[in-house]
RNA sequence: GCCUCCUUAGCUCAGUCGGUUAGAGCGACGGACUGUUAAUCCGCAGGUCCCAGGUUCAAGUCCUGGAGGGGGCGCCA
């Protein structure tokens, strides 16, 4: 193959010279027009043919789909849709497309056809410009915390501890399903399995980034998380992308700080960085919200939804201050609530916290202090008894996108917490030996990472924004 | 897991009270045009009305079951 220069950086070089370029048809106009895209950006690169120097069976195989090679000279644009064209000299057909057969049409698609073809539609404007912003999104949160001194640790994937609670686990196993080896009273001898016991694909990295962080201070992963929940939301995978910061000698402030110091970086970088993909997908939102009826459109553009969270404080509440704002508040007095607000100790329901980030401060939420019968056994407990230093970071249309808490560092509270909520000790032995041997207050979170991408991107379904999604009878391509 | 809606041409959808030969836009194809921006204009083809039963003189339309998909809720990130 002979050099080939990205469509991205031929847009910005000045015209003069000759240039080879590859990708894909996206249209084919007047027998002149090649618009070219090579996934570099979203713009495409028009390519223009004198369709009399060229065989006509060349020119009739240049079809929507079809990869090309087209070498040729830039030239300044006499049109008006770009500044600069290549003229082409030479054309080779890379990859032939029978439109016939090949789905993806120049028209609008929806985004539900598109799942089902979720291995083409990268080659669309819509889906290119969510992966180039994930992508974003993934290095600014290395950088993130690469600038702040944090040691990025890979946590394990398989896992042999089922004691997490975090929610259903996938198991791991080489044992032949069909005919298992049995243990005298009839049970599965898991002894026999590949790794000698029981072993599932983690649903969280936080109990291992501990360890780490009460050593190296700062830590986090990075690294895919599944959960075997029967779960069907616009808003759950099974198969996901979590983010666990890990500090020691932090406290829920210092934890609650990082949350918001770390989303609005995030959000910062990808205005920053990502300017032409971001006013599409704006565009694109905005034409979606004119087929909804005027009640539930957005009051704010995608970009100024963005801006809004960076120029805001996140408002910082507790439980308890949250629940007297939901008792007064007008749709529980008139019966609104599917699930009314009466007492203290409730857990709040996905239309309480709508509730309170969409309609009653109209920005992102740190909700803290829950009761603790509502909160993981590894939460800090609050000096009443009752509650434990929780936080959940709320977002308007995506609910919870970060989950955390300052640890409990005490070995005999933590301990007691263990028993009480029925976690076996004896077999996170060596998580309580870090509350045994120098042990310091710690934080940390979970950032669901496709959450994020689909607030950046305005996206709506969260199988939208990651490539392949996995959720409850689905595990396609 | 629960609730709800949908399934008609390649795609998006219309199809009245159950009644003749099931329609439109876009896309594809053929032609015209040749500085176009999802080009335009003219023409043409394209249907297992999701599947299996049932009711009826007659079913795309009604009933039962199944499959697939969307949305809401729960679980949570």
């Amino acid at each position: 193959m002979s050099k080939r220069t990205k469509i991205l950086d031929l847009l910005q070089t000045a015209p003069g010279s000759d240039y080879t370029v590859m990708g894909w048809v996206r249209t084919f106009r007047n027998n002149q027009f090649i618009a070219l895209n090579d996934g570099s950006c979203l713009a495409n690169l028009q390519a223009v043919v004198d369709f009399e120097n060229f065989d006509p069976s060349l020119l009739k195989r240049i079809t929507t789909g079809a990869a090309l090679k087209i070498t040729g000279t830039l030239i300044p644009s006499q049109g008006k849709g770009q500044s600069v064209e290549l003229k082409a000299n030479a054309i080779e057909i890379l990859g032939d497309c029978d439109v016939e057969v090949y789905p993806l049409q120049p028209k609008r698609h929806s985004l539900e056809f598109l799942r089902e073809i979720a291995h083409l539609r990268f080659r669309t404007n819509t889906f290119s410009a969510v992966f180039r912003i994930r992508h974003a999104l993934s290095y600014a949160i290395h950088k993130f915390f690469n600038d702040r001194g944090f040691v990025n640790i890979h946590s394990p994937i398989v896992t042999g501890s089922d004691a997490e609670g975090a929610g259903e686990m996938f198991q791991v196993t080489t044992l032949d399903l069909n005919n298992p080896p049995k243990n005298e009273d009839g049970s599965i001898n898991f002894k026999k399995d590949f790794f000698g016991k029981a072993t599932n694909l983690t649903v969280s990295g936080q109990l291992e980034a501990e360890l780490a962080a009460l050593a190296l201070s700062e830590v986090y992963t990075f690294g895919p998380t599944f959960r075997a929940e029967n779960s069907n939301t616009t808003r759950h995978l099974a198969e996901f992308w979590m983010i666990e910061p890990e500090v020691a000698f932090n406290d829920l402030d210092d934890n609650m700080d990082l949350a918001e110091d770390m989303l609005k970086y995030l959000i910062q970088y990808v205005m920053d960085h990502c300017e032409e993909d971001l006013s599409f997908l704006e565009q694109r939102l905005a034409e979606e919200e004119k087929q909804k009826p005027q009640q539930e459109r957005s009051e704010m553009s995608l970009k100024e939804k963005l801006a809004f969270c960076l120029e805001h404080p996140f408002e910082r509440l507790t439980y308890t201050e949250a629940i007297d704002i939901l008792k007064n508040s007008t749709p529980n007095k008139k019966g609104k609530f599917q699930y009314p607000i009466e007492k203290w100790g409730a857990d709040l329901q996905s239309e309480h916290e709508r509730y309170l980030v969409e309609k009653h401060f109209k920005k992102p939420v740190i909700l803290t202090n829950y009761p603790k019968e509502i909160k993981a056994f590894y939460m800090r407990l609050d000096d009443d008894g009752t509650t434990v230093r929780a936080m959940d970071v709320l977002f308007p249309g995506i609910g919870e996108i970060i989950g955390g808490s300052q640890r409990e560092e005490r070995y005999d509270v933590l301990l007691g917490r263990m028993k009480e909520m029925h976690i076996p000790a004896e077999e996170m032995s060596w998580f309580l030996d870090t509350r045994k041997f120098g042990t310091v207050p710690h934080a940390g979170f979970g950032l669901g990472f496709e959450r994020l991408v689909l607030f950046v991107t305005g996206m709506t379904n969260i199988r939208d924004v990651i490539p392949f999604p996995r959720f409850p009878g689905n595990a396609e391509f």
